[in-house]
DNA sequence: ATGACGGTGTGGCACCGA
């Protein structure tokens, strides 16, 4: 079995203890991170090496930042989207090998984007133009390919706590549901909705208003999987017990297995 | 309409996230 999973931590200078305790127990062959917020000169190398995950690491200052931690050392490696100029760190490519083969995972941190009709959502379209773009020429490169991350898309009403009164808000829009389904478009399947999911299935909660205990949440952490490994997904789950630690990211894990 | 919480970096707060 190989297991993959994405985790957004929200600062991974805070998140450290946490990122490894959950390694520890779930042990999983690859682990996507977002939003270290540390530079790569900053990233906790010698502590991850010590419990058995090498890391690849395309990081900024204060803000986004993306690793790739593995049991075996990736190869391949791209930092930000091919052909699209981009200031921000919100994207890492590599070639993880596996008993089913070599596998492709793109990890990335999707742009937030604040406010339809905003220059940062006009980033964000520009953005998912590109990444639409690298994930065609990916696959093409490498027909098992992973896309994981902090998509910050819902796709439909069940991804969301208040479908009616967020529509067409943030997360919420046409538009990036519309470069969502370009995605799937070029030959990938989300993991989680293949199987049976409990209702109210989120993996962000926000910090306020006792969001997590009211599971007022987004479910906008997700596993594209392309249609040669669909085959091969034997689960994808959300691990909800991160979000009730002591200091928390608002985001919790995604792990996906394949076999 | 606003702020609520938490992180960062700067400096006694502003900005950002989703």
């Amino acid at each position: 079995m190989t297991q993959i999973a994405t985790w957004n931590v929200n600062s991974l200078s805070v998140r450290l203890p946490q990122v490894i305790d959950w390694l520890a127990a779930n042990p999983v062959d690859a682990l996507c991170l977002q939003e270290l917020k540390l530079t790569d000169e900053k990233f906790p190398h010698a502590a991850l090496e010590a419990i058995g995950y090498s890391s690849t690491v395309f990081g900024q200052k204060t803000y986004n930042g993306v690793a790739i931690l593995s049991r075996s050392p990736v190869r391949d490696v791209i930092k930000n989207i091919s052909g699209f100029a981009d200031e921000q760190s919100r994207l890492l490519a590599a070639t993880m090998t596996s008993p089913l083969g070599d596998v492709r995972v793109v990890n990335g941190y999707f742009v937030n984007g604040q406010e339809p009709g905003s220059d940062k959502f006009a980033y964000k379209m520009r953005w998912l133009d590109g990444l639409n773009a690298m994930i065609k020429s990916e696959l093409a490169l490498h027909p098992r390919l992973v896309l994981v991350g902090d998509f910050n898309i819902t796709v439909d009403d069940r991804d969301t706590y208040d479908a009616e009164g967020l529509r067409e808000t943030i997360h919420h829009t046409t538009e990036e549901r519309n470069h969502f389904k370009a995605l799937i478009d070029l030959g990938m399947t989300d993991a989680f909705r293949m199987f049976e999911q409990s209702e109210k299935s989120y993996s962000w909660w926000d910090y306020r208003e006792f969001a997590f205990r009211r599971n007022r949440g987004l479910l906008i952490d997700r596993i594209l999987v392309s249609n040669t490994l669909e085959p091969m997904v034997k689960s994808c789950v959300i691990d909800k017990a991160p979000r009730k630690n002591e200091r928390p990211s608002d985001h919790t894990p995604v792990v996906v297995s394949l076999g």
